[in-house]
DNA sequence: GGCATGTTTCGATTAGGGTCGAAGGATGAA
DNA sequence: TTCATCCTTCGACCCTAATCGAAACATGCC
């Protein structure tokens, strides 16, 4: 007893509220500045900066300085999959939020998780994929399929360059119970759809909006071929 | 912002030595009682009254009255994962435990996560499942396939018992960082290696203690026929 | 340099919760 | 019924940590 890794310390980090806001606002995955985090969690600036100081200790989220604003991300995105896991958890356990926002509803529909496309949308994508056969799994990893590489080239992503980052990090919807597809070419997909114009990020929020021809052309997309 | 599920309460609920402790212990899957978990917590009876009471409630762990002892367990397989999750990043963000003890090694080796077999052991199990195509993926889920029946059948496993239990959660190792096997197929297996006095489980502990001709056994099950 | 903005440090206050001693049920055994 | 065991409730203590006001530090702009 009394083995393995502790995790109460890393628990408690997440477990106060102020800081859970600010992992929760990070979770869009684009950098944030102290102040603009401390106002997303509610509290003064020299708070906000006490709370900054100890996630960036728990290695939790990384500080980047530019000019006179410090920026801070989430140190790796098994961070945001852990966040994600407990919102799964808390979504069960009825730990709802009591003042449940409007935004709600396009939320669950399709969102940003870190840096690639989540929600139903996210799950259907994922499973399109899998049906058209562009994506296989080898044992435990996902892979790129000959057909997928070639689907790809077409779609306009130039796999060279998204380097050797693995494809699939297991991230679970806390709305949708199943996994959608993260790693680098999660990340390329969703910025192709905003290239192409299907959807855009909403601001100061995960939410990602599709617009009609957008969405039309997404399930196009993801019909099995 | 400040949408979707509240994760503060939930990880405060973990955050708490004691709780986590407490958790810790019922990974191993079996039901212990308050006094029992009041131990393993290093705490007084009445602390972990409330403790308990206070994770039966945000619905972590489920009591059950058995004569004037109360048992407590996890109250699903889910909340094993998210503890292996913190644990696994509670390792990479270096929050080890200050006394790591003598058992970790072994831990490492082969042990218990809930009702499954984890660790290299556990990793090795699946991928062997995966390369004989005992076990195949069908997009997002597993399914054993009609040569994994026959196998399974002449395994000694009675898969109508099973249920419908899905065969595969997610469930990620701390220690090795891939996925293993879990759901009741993975319970029926690490049975079976009990049974057939592969392995036995070490006491008041997690460890799976593999014999030497269960060990060459389990690795000839494993190896790719 | 002088000023504005963003961030941190210091100090003091306060609230929340973890802890245990003592006493009060509840359950099973004799 | 009486006793022993297990667990919970109550009350009090104490300590951590969250919070903010005030002031200091850092950086960029004019």
């Amino acid at each position: 007893m009394k083995s393995g890794p502790d995790i109460a310390p890393l628990a408690a980090l997440i477990g106060d509220p102020a800081r859970a806001n600010m992992l929760t606002a990070l979770i869009g995955g684009e950098a944030l500045t102290a102040g603009e985090l401390a106002r997303e969690a509610g509290v003064t600036a020299q708070t906000a900066s006490s709370h900054l100081a100890r996630l960036a200790a728990g290695g939790l989220i990384a500080p980047r300085r530019q000019g006179r604003h410090i920026y801070y991300a989430l140190a790796g995105s098994d961070i945001a999959a852990l966040l994600e896991k407990l919102m799964h958890l808390a979504e069960r356990t009825g730990h709802r939020r009591t003042r449940t926002g409007p935004a709600e509803p396009a939320l669950r529909k399709a969102r940003v998780c870190y840096d690639h496309l989540a929600g139903e949308l996210g799950v259907a994508l994922f499973d399109g994929l899998i049906a058209r056969r562009i994506l296989a799994r080898r044992g435990d990893v996902l892979v790129l399929t000959r057909k997928g590489e070639d689907f790809a080239q077409k779609f306009g992503i130039d796999l060279a360059a998204l380097g050797r980052r693995a494809l699939c990090k297991d991230c679970l919807d806390w709305s949708v119970r199943r996994s959608h597809l993260a790693g680098a070419l999660g990340a390329a997909l969703l910025n192709r759809f905003y290239e192409l114009g299907w959807a855009r990020r909403e601001k100061n929020s995960r939410i990602v909006r599709f617009t009609p021809p957008g969405l039309r052309a997404f399930e196009r997309l993801v019909a099995a071929a």
